[in-house]
DNA sequence: TATTATTTTTAGACTTGTCTAAAAATTTAT
DNA sequence: ATAAATTTTTAGACAAGTCTAAAAATAATA
């Protein structure tokens, strides 16, 4: 059994690695857990003692397959959680996080299980990112971003590279959510603006915001 | 803001408070939390100073109006937990309190709230013990043990006095669950057990059972 | 009421997870 | 390749919450 703060340093391993090669950095972890190295280089010895992770003096940390599973399971349960949240007790999507990082943590297999099926089985939470399931396995998604698709391309909203809370909030105010259509009517070169077809509204979609929206490709018209 | 350790001692001394007059006893909190007498007299001070609780060495502790907010709040949390997990997700009641216990910690005014919502406002949990609203104050209703109706008195099954995992698994094998009505068909005077109608089936209860077995008067047949 | 038994508190220690400051290793730059 | 900058680790300290063992207070009993 892991305590909550190793739930958060296996998780924060697992999300690290998916953008890194070769180990995660002391520093790295520190970061985005909002502690100091020190503090990570004890942890991480432990968590190595526990053998959920590889570790090396000076060459970073990298999960073990049980590491692995462990953490998947920690965001398997955060998105599941999300999903009701927003589908269930309506809430906002930029709400859902910091309830979620509580929810995450709660043990139990009988718990999870049931609101996964509860929800319909999901593969996705709300901000589009794939639910892993039991055995920590993710259902892969071909996405762009938005901003790369061409004039008279469309595609289907399927999630959102910065999720942060103000990002959010825009996008519930353009009512740009997941599932959404969007069609590039056409593309500004000179700020590479887009004038964009959602739903069946017109709405002007900046370089930045485009290159924060994933989406699926969408054949046909 | 309350630690978990915290919450915990108040939500025991809340239920002590219950059934107890004058001030709780460090060994009585002690026993219900399955910690040492030492311990408590050091999370007792802590709590004095936090104004939770009155506190005089040797004299036990009472709960402050603010403590006794924050403790109905914690069990306004577990309750609504068991509700949403016996009928949302399917559990049975003998399998809720355990998760229930870490539900009851998760800190978000809009979730409370909105689970309050999705469950319909309830007012009881699965046991039948009242859930208190949001300013802490209970619904009372009157309510007999099952052992004192005489014949041909007829009751609904409102909740149990003892809610152990075994007695609770027993009300589930026998059919006998809440809101469910029961009519004393009989008395035996020689060991007190009843002949009883539970929905439309016969059933014969020991004293034991009828013993721990909560009505609400049912007036008519 | 004096003595014994019980309850409660104190004192000191231990664990978990964190921190600061300094030392050691690694990487970068000249 | 050597010096400078950065990263990482070590050493020692601290707070929260718990424990054991012993002392102090209260309650029970003869």
């Amino acid at each position: 059994m892991f305590t909550l703060s190793e739930e958060n340093y296996l998780k924060a391993i697992y999300h690290l690695e998916l953008d890194t090669d070769g180990g995660v950095s002391t520093n790295a972890i520190a970061e985005k857990l909002a502690t100091k190295a020190s503090s990570v280089t004890d942890m991480v010895k432990k968590l190595s003692e526990k053998e959920v992770v590889l570790y090396k003096k000076y060459k970073g940390v990298t999960l073990t397959i049980l590491g692995k599973t462990v953490a998947a399971n920690v965001v398997r349960k955060h998105r599941l959680w999300e999903v009701f949240l927003v589908e269930k007790l309506n809430f906002f999507w930029h709400e859902v996080h910091e309830v979620a990082e509580q929810l995450e943590h709660i043990k139990s297999a009988k718990l999870i299980n049931q609101l996964d099926r509860f929800l319909g089985f999901p593969t996705h939470d709300p901000h589009g990112d794939p639910i892993p399931d039991k055995d920590g396995n993710l259902k892969i998604v071909e996405k762009s971003l938005l901003s790369t698709l061409s004039k008279n391309e469309s595609g289907i909203c399927i999630g959102v590279d910065d999720s942060s809370s103000e990002f959010l909030q825009f996008l519930d105010k353009k009512g740009i959510t997941l599932g959404k259509k969007i069609t590039i009517l056409d593309k500004e070169d000179f700020d590479d603006s887009l004038s964009t077809l959602i739903g069946n509204k017109k709405l002007s979609i900046s370089n930045k915001i485009a290159s924060n929206l994933y989406i699926r490709a969408h054949t046909g018209q």
